[in-house]
DNA sequence: CAAGTAGATGCGACAGGTTCGCAAGTGGCT
DNA sequence: AGCCACTTGCGAACCTGTCGCATCTACTTG
C-alpha cells in the first residue's frame, strides 16, 4: 500500500491504513461499520475521514465500492471483488456468486452494444431461495 | 386503477392520478422531475405527497422503482419495465437493452442458487461505447 | 536530525433526499 | 347530506455524505 500512496503524493497515516484494514476485515461494509470498527483502535476518528480515506483508496485502486441495496455504497478491498452481490429484496440477505456466472451475458452486452459491464458494481436484484419457499 | 386501489381501501385523489400520469409520461423519472411535472396541472402538490403516492403505487404494483445510480431510486410505469439499463460510469448516460439479453444469466442463476433475479432493478454499470473510444 | 511544506485530520456547518407527526381536508359509502 | 378513514400540506426531523477551516503531522530536504 506505501507505494501506490507514494507515488501519488500521498500519506501513509494511521486513520488511512486502519481504514484500510477494516475494509479488509469485513468484506462488505459501509462507511458507519468502518469508523465503528477503526474506532476500536483508533477511538476518535471522525466520520468524514473515513469518507475521505475510502475516497482516497478507490482512487488508488486498494478498494471499490458497490451498491449493494437502498441508497449508501458498500466498501470491499480490490484484491476480494471476484463475485456478484445477490440481493434479496425480501429479507435483504446479501448472497454471493461467481463472476463467471455472468460472463456470457457480459460478453453479450459488449458485442451487440459495445458496452463494457462491471457486473460487480451493482447488486444483482431479486428473491432468494428462502424467500421464495415462503410465499 | 381504480380497481387496484378500491380493493384495498385506497381512494382515487387527483394528486394520484397526476403522479402515476406523470411516472407514465416520464418513463424514468426521479421524485423531484415527477412533482415537477404534476406542478404544472396542481401547482401546490407537496413532494412528500409525491413520495407517499409513489409509494402507494408501488405497493399496488402500478409503478416500480429501480436504482439507476448515486443513490436515489427512479419510477417507472410497471407496464413500462421491459427493458435493463445500462449506466455508463464515466458520462452518466443511460442506455437500454431488451431484458431478453439477460434471459440466459437469470436461468442460469435460478438453476445454481435457486435465486429468482429481477434484472429490472438495478442498472447495469460499466462504460458505454463513446467513452470506450475516448480513453 | 531539525525545519518546512503539503497533505491529512477533526470538527462543525451544510446540503440533498427522504421520512414523520399532526392538524386540516376530502373521497367514497350509507 | 353526513361520517369516517384515508390523504394532503406543512414543517421538522433524519440520514448520508460533503465542505471549509484551523490544526496537526508524515515525509522531504538540507
Amino acid at each position: 500500500m506505501t507505494d501506490e500512496l507514494r507515488d501519488r503524493g500521498l500519506r501513509l497515516t494511521p486513520q488511512r491504513e486502519l481504514v484500510l484494514a477494516a475494509v479488509r476485515e469485513l468484506g462488505h461494509a459501509v462507511p458507519e461499520e468502518i469508523a465503528e470498527l477503526v474506532r476500536l483502535k483508533h477511538p476518535g476518528i471522525n466520520l468524514s475521514t473515513v469518507y475521505r480515506n475510502l475516497e482516497t483508496l478507490e482512487n488508488v485502486g486498494l478498494v471499490i465500492h458497490s451498491h449493494l441495496g437502498h441508497g449508501g455504497a458498500t466498501y470491499h478491498a480490490a484484491d476480494d471483488i471476484n463475485h456478484l452481490h445477490l440481493v434479496c429484496g425480501k429479507c435483504g440477505s446479501v448472497g454471493e456468486a461467481p463472476i463467471e456466472t455472468a460472463a456470457q451475458f457480459v460478453n453479450t452486452i459488449a458485442d451487440d452494444y459495445s458496452f463494457k459491464t462491471d457486473v460487480t458494481h451493482f447488486a444483482i436484484h431479486g428473491t432468494c431461495a428462502r424467500c421464495l419457499e415462503t410465499l
